[in-house]
DNA sequence: TTGTACGCGTTATCAC
DNA sequence: GTGATAACGCGTACAA
């Protein structure tokens, strides 16, 4: 039923011209006389001519067309990054391939595979998976095509990174519930991430640094990462810790999801944050607004990390051989009501 | 410093075979020897081939490609729809084009365009625009490429839809706040959707089947739809009234970040859902599963609204000419404990 | 079973 | 200013 799209041949029929002189009215890319630029552009609109990009990509071996990976979509995090990607290459007249890989690693390296095959001018990849990094996998993409990788395993990986401070950031955290008196600190994190074990070592460091106590006990684990699954596990862990005596007065998780899960352990239970229990979050999502009490949590600024990947591909795209740059993007401690100065008396 | 990529003449070369058959033993459409079988894999190995789909799309006019449009990439109820979408065309080889259309007209129509141009082989459409669907814009777009619409206005509209039965969960809804013994209910909506206007008639007519009066004082309105602002204003619009003394002790809310924002009024006046709000949100979304009180709230199944979408556009896709279809899903009232019993004695 | 040659819809190159 | 024609990489009718 779908009637047949008209060609550039349809066009310079109608318009009694050469193709070629149609291409010229269509990419104004060389002179062309009034008088026939007019026929042809009236003739473009009687028979609601579009250029084939298929065609155009296949001669000029570019599309404008970007591929992003992501792990995950209903994830506020990466949304919020591809937001700012997307802000980016819709002004430069890009378009995107967005394709989920649901943070498993053979769906990203044969999505990657398929955005090569797809032509796409570039590849953006969200916290890409560490044994693809270790692999060599992406420094090998690298080579074919231009590649930027969001956050991520990167210990002297030679590809184009955009990063988050996430060390600085933690630290800061950290650092903020001591200022508010705490001593006794635990520790919340998902199973398998490598920005986790970032976030471990400092809190690891920091401990030992500042002469507290480094309770395995203390330090939490919660199966999953980024999903309702996660917030329920951190609340039912919370719960039951929290039943027999938490031993610990403040609690940094991993992010948003597992404070939220934490604080609504704390709710349930009838505690409170300002009598039993600090909490703070990490990324600064949405859900960290919407939670009563709205969440202390450290902001990644996910908008900006993806305008600057797209902006880096950008560049790399148009001068072709540059060097690798990492670009490292500062964290801000964001101050709500989920944090208290601890109280004399408690322990 | 990007390599060139090996084209299937390289292949051919290799192989020592024409064209012909590289393109046979790929597409595994005519016999070919198992012995130059062996040898053209092999030269695809070496030579790490990957066929071009431009121009594979280029000559079959198909691209393995969806055109995914969507009013926004965060809110939760759309990316739930679009991992639906993507669930199906995966395991049906396709890739998809997200575009992100702001939930603003032209934008939309610009990028249904776009799509177009990118030889896409159908296009999904999720709560289009009622401007474009009014105006004819879906009715051109279905001659010319498979499209299919999930939800928005459909009225006498000759489009294939996927819809939910959103008159029937406002009704089941408002049903269930009757059956806990509310009488004074009140409805919160956002300013410009096809599916706050389908809620508020549902409501008027409810309330008149009912006996109930309609108060237009009752009828509270946001500005936004489905972000953080919406959270906001509905929680600033609902102390306000709590604190004069609302006037009703039920209210319906047409999405669930309304009632969230609902819920942390009442959280916040220190009111309680027992006492004196019971309140009701729209989607099941992940949010309405992580405010405390969990929400009782509408389940749409956006997952298979997606699913459903992606499917029908395959079937007319491969059958070229079928007939219209608008195919309805059930909702699911999902209780839990945003709503309580209303006490004798309150008004 | 295999190969030759044409066509898909563009843009690039060269001639006029 | 304008037009003819090659080229992009692939699938396929036709020939062998």
């Amino acid at each position: 039923m779908t009637e047949k799209r008209a060609t550039i041949q349809d066009v310079a029929n109608l318009a009694k011209v050469s193709i070629t002189t149609v291409s010229r009215v269509l990419n104004k890319n060389y002179p062309v006389k009034d008088a026939t630029k007019k026929k042809v552009e009236e003739a473009i609109e009687r028979l609601s001519y579009k250029p084939n990009m298929l065609a155009r990509g296949l001669i000029q071996n570019k599309t404008q067309t970007i591929g992003i990976l992501t792990p995950s979509i209903e994830n506020l995090f990466f949304s919020e990054v591809i937001k700012g990607i997307d802000a980016y290459i819709k002004k430069e007249r890009y378009t995107s391939f967005l394709c989920n890989t649901e943070g498993k690693a053979n769906y990203e390296s044969l999505m990657a595979d398929n955005l090569l095959e797809r032509s796409v001018d570039g590849i953006i990849s969200i916290d890409p998976q560490t044994e693809l990094i270790r692999s060599g996998f992406y420094e090998a993409l690298a080579k074919k095509i231009p590649t930027v990788l969001i956050n991520g395993y990167n210990k002297g990986v030679q590809c184009n990174f955009i990063l988050n401070d996430q060390e600085v950031g933690t630290y800061e955290a950290l650092k903020y519930l001591i200022k508010l008196g705490h001593r006794t600190i635990a520790f919340l994190r998902g199973k398998r991430s490598h920005s986790y074990d970032i976030k471990e070592s400092v809190y690891r460091k920091f401990m030992k640094d500042n002469g507290l106590e480094i309770i395995e006990d203390r330090i939490l684990v919660v199966n999953s990462g980024n999903d309702l699954e996660t917030v329920q596990q951190s609340r039912e862990l919370l719960k039951k810790r929290l039943k027999k005596g938490a031993g610990f007065t403040a609690l940094f998780a991993c992010n948003d999801w597992m404070a939220v899960g934490a604080l609504n352990a704390v709710n349930r239970l009838g505690l409170s944050v300002k009598n039993d229990l600090s909490i703070i979050g990490f990324d600064n999502t949405i859900i960290s607004q919407i939670s009563e009490p709205q969440l202390t949590t450290v902001d990644q600024n996910m908008n900006r990390l993806g305008v600057l990947a797209a902006k880096r591909i950008k560049e790399i795209i148009k001068e072709k051989d540059t060097e690798i740059k990492k670009i490292l993007l500062d964290t801000r401690l964001v101050i709500r009501k989920s944090t208290r100065e601890l109280k004399q008396g408690n322990k």
